[in-house]
DNA sequence: CCAGACGTTGTT
DNA sequence: GTCTGG
DNA sequence: CCAGACGTTGTT
DNA sequence: GTCTGG
């Protein structure tokens, strides 16, 4: 189940069986620089693009940590990403979205004594569109065993990624 | 999400 | 086609 | 009562 | 933990 629990949708949240308990009593914040989605316009090319914040700040998802028993008795952690409807950048490419929180609604999101779905609800919205930025990435993107600082990926165009210039490259 | 493996026979 | 691993 | 499911994304 | 199906 954590496996394909990775991501809950904000909108079902007070009544998703699953999600519903960790939403009350364990909400967490996941920190991420950027988020992927892979643009399938034209359905023979997958174009992954990276979704960031304009000012390349660090950000944070709206995230559930959970702690449960597995099959065979053992003690599972996991967390899943919130997900909401898109906003006009993420649109074209993808019909969700992560939660974006911003910094002053944090302690609100992180506070155990908050319980109240209708003062957390409102938090699980798209983030504004102006204050991101959309950029085709390098195929690499797709391969799980390309796990390098992602200004490598970065605006680099596929299909190769070409590490050495880009090391020497004091723009990057 | 994507990439990669998946199976048996028979042994280039 | 479908599942697993990353 | 117990057993089994519980989810999201995308459908290449 | 909790809901559904049998």
């Amino acid at each position: 189940m954590a496996a394909k629990c990775i991501n809950a949708r904000g909108e079902e949240l007070a009544n998703n069986r699953v999600f519903r308990t960790p939403f009350r009593r364990s909400r967490c914040l996941i920190v991420a620089d950027g988020f992927y989605e892979w643009d399938k316009t034209n359905p023979k090319k997958k174009v992954p693009i990276r979704f960031s914040l304009s000012d390349d700040s660090l950000f944070a998802f709206a995230g559930l940590a959970d702690r449960w028993s597995g099959p065979a008795g053992e003690v599972v952690e996991s967390c899943s990403v919130i997900t909401t409807e898109p906003n006009a950048l993420v649109q074209p490419t993808h019909n969700r979205m992560p939660v974006i929180l911003h910094p002053a609604d944090y302690d609100r999101w992180l506070d155990p004594q908050n319980q109240e779905v209708a003062a957390l609800q409102p938090l699980l919205v798209p983030f504004p569109p102006e204050a991101m930025r959309a950029e085709r990435v390098s195929d690499a993107i797709n391969n799980a065993k390309n796990d390098v600082d992602p200004r490598l990926i970065v605006a680099v165009e596929p299909p190769r990624l070409r590490a050495r210039s880009l090391f020497d490259d004091d723009d990057i």
